[in-house]
Order: C-alpha cells, then sequence, then structure tokens
DNA sequence: GCGATTTGACCTCG
DNA sequence: CGAGGTCAAATCGC
C-alpha cells in the first residue's frame, strides 16, 4: 500500500498549496475505506476500490467446467432501448435471469467515457464499486479490472469503471482508471458534491497527440488519500481531441512527456505535473485526472466526448 | 446465508 | 481470429 501513499516533497508541496486553496478550513474528509482494503492477493491492487461496506472478502476462484451457453437464454437480442433496465437486472444477483436487455451489443457501445491516469488510486471516490471482472490485456504488465457502481443492480446505475495498473513496480503504483457512463444513482455519499473548481493549470505548451487533454480537479468532499493526482487523456469518439467543457479546464500534454514519465506525479520522476503544464484557467470537474507513463494512452483511447463525469477523486 | 471477489468461459467487435 | 468486455459458478469472510 506504500506505493500508493508516495509523494515527492514538490508534489507534496503542490498538494498542499491546492488544497490549502481548496480547503482554507480543515482538512475535509479522511479516508473512510482503507480499513477495508485487505484485497486478497490480485496482483492489480486498487485500493481505492474497496466498498466501504464491506471488508474485502478474497473470494475464491470459480472451479467450473463448461458455461452454459448463454445464448440458448433467448434474450440477449432483445429490448436493446432499454439499458438501464437491463443494467437493474444485471450482475449482483447471482440469481438473476438471464439478463433481459443488456445485449452484447450494447455493451459494446459505451457512450460515456474517460479515462484517469492515477498515480495512486483513490480509497474512496464517492461511489461503491463491485468488481465483475478483470482481464489480462494483451502487452500490460497487470491486469485489467472491471466494476460497476453496485447501485447497478438497485438503482440501474450504469457506471462502470475500469482500473487498470500501468506499472510503477519500484516507485509508485500508477493506474489507469477509465470511466462509463455516469451515475444515475445516488452516491452513497451524495453529499459529497462534486465540485467545480475555478483554478489554473499549468502545463507545458507541445501539443498533444489526439488523445490527450488533461483536468486537474478536485472534490473536496472527497479527499482521503494524500497523494496527488492529476492529469488526464480524453479522445472523441472520433478520434478527435475532445475539450468537451464539461471538464472546465484541459491540458495538453507533450507526447514526450508521456513518454518521459513527466506528467507522473508519482515519487520516482522529480518532475511535478503542474510544472510541466501550461497555464489553463477556467472550471474545472471532477474527476480529478492523472497522468502518468506513456503507456497509458494506447490503452485507453476512451470516448469521453459527452463524459458524464460522476467520480471525484480526491489526494 | 449474504454479499463480495475470483477467474475461466463466453460473447462481440474489429 | 484475436482482443477486450462480461458473465456467472465457485469460493470465501462475516
Amino acid at each position: 500500500m506504500e506505493a500508493y501513499c508516495v509523494m515527492v516533497g514538490r508534489e507534496r508541496e503542490l498538494v498542499a498549496e491546492l488544497c490549502h486553496l481548496l480547503f482554507p478550513s480543515p482538512s475535509p474528509t479522511t479516508p473512510r475505506s482503507h480499513a477495508t482494503s485487505t484485497l486478497a492477493g490480485d496482483q492489480c491492487l486498487e485500493p481505492g476500490l474497496t466498498t466501504t461496506t464491506t471488508t474485502v472478502s478474497g473470494g475464491g476462484g470459480r472451479r467450473r467446467g463448461k458455461r452454459v451457453h448463454r445464448d440458448s437464454d433467448n434474450v440477449k437480442l432483445l429490448q436493446a432501448d432499454d439499458d438501464q433496465e437491463a443494467l437493474v437486472a444485471d450482475h449482483g444477483d447471482a440469481n438473476a435471469k438471464p439478463l433481459p436487455d443488456f445485449t452484447k451489443k450494447s455493451k459494446r457501445k459505451q457512450p460515456k467515457t474517460t479515462s484517469t491516469m492515477l498515480t495512486t488510486v483513490p480509497d474512496f471516490d464517492g461511489y461503491q464499486w463491485r468488481k465483475y471482472g478483470q482481464k489480462q490485456i494483451e502487452g500490460a504488465m497487470y491486469p485489467r479490472s472491471y466494476y460497476r457502481c453496485t447501485n447497478s443492480t438497485n438503482q440501474g446505475c450504469l457506471a462502470k469503471k475500469t482500473v487498470q495498473r500501468n506499472g510503477g513496480g519500484g516507485g509508485a503504483a500508477r493506474y489507469t482508471v477509465a470511466y462509463i457512463s455516469e451515475h444515475t444513482c445516488k452516491s452513497m455519499e451524495s453529499s459529497l458534491a462534486p465540485v467545480i473548481l475555478d483554478t489554473t493549470v499549468r502545463t507545458n505548451s507541445h501539443h498533444h497527440p489526439p488523445a490527450a487533454t488533461a483536468a486537474v480537479a478536485q472534490s473536496p468532499a472527497t479527499s482521503s488519500s494524500s497523494d496527488m493526482i492529476m492529469t488526464s487523456s480524453t479522445t472523441s469518439s472520433s478520434g478527435e481531441t475532445s475539450w468537451s467543457g464539461q471538464h472546465g479546464a484541459y491540458i495538453a500534454a507533450d507526447e514526450d512527456c508521456w513518454d518521459t514519465n513527466k506528467y507522473t506525479c508519482g515519487s520516482d520522476g522529480g518532475n511535478s505535473c503542474a510544472e510541466e503544464m501550461e497555464l489553463l484557467s477556467g472550471p474545472i470537474r471532477s474527476p480529478v485526472h492523472i497522468a502518468a507513463d506513456g503507456n497509458w494512452m494506447d490503452d485507453l483511447l476512451l470516448d469521453i466526448s459527452n463524459a458524464n463525469i460522476s467520480h471525484f477523486f480526491s489526494f
């Protein structure tokens, strides 16, 4: 867990400064999910993904034979127009009937996505997530984990996210978090409303390849971790760079920087993200986006053209 | 018993 | 056909 708590002095200063600006008064919330993070032996630790309600129970892998073809269920291709309903009946209920309307097709068309590179995964982002899958991605050192909002079952929340560790074996672990769709549920911490920061971010002036934009933001209410989180990448579904105003402020990053971890806010660089950024101003809306080593861009050219960000990272 | 994770199989898309 | 995303039985902890 130390990996997530590493921060170089410079970054810490920046964090402190930002926190000071954001929270003149006593520091906001404190992590509340740490106690639950027992994380049974997953190669890809996701400290922030534990729920706040239960401890992680290291489930056993299933040892079973071939699974029954769900094609026989004859339901997958129906009612593609009601994804929400489908998700209500989705996972989480082990005995749930075959998904009525959550077609594979619709699953593939995730309309709203944003990706986030983290040097640390926040302990708590205001929502509870349930892991529903893990996959070793080609070329990735660590498997990607798939989460959906726990309210997908009872509120039909469409929000999902994937978390992939990008490396940081020796230093701070880095994670790419991609948010897919928005929360249609009420957060467990609904009071922790997203904040729109009117803030300024520095970045360099190099333009980034299509995928790179970034935002910096923070939700004071969810501020829990002590690590800094800084930039992100976004792309539109068409592959063009999206500068969606929804996120408020964006930062174009230099591709070289991505390759050389210059944007990494972890402990191994020494270069602060902020130092690499050019000035941008405007409202910034969560989530906090994190930049790190360049690989992640390859994995996650995500469609966030209409991203409705519903998550907020903290540091 | 419940709820969460694990994890191999299955499904869809490019 | 391969890669990525999802399903769902098995398993575990409370």
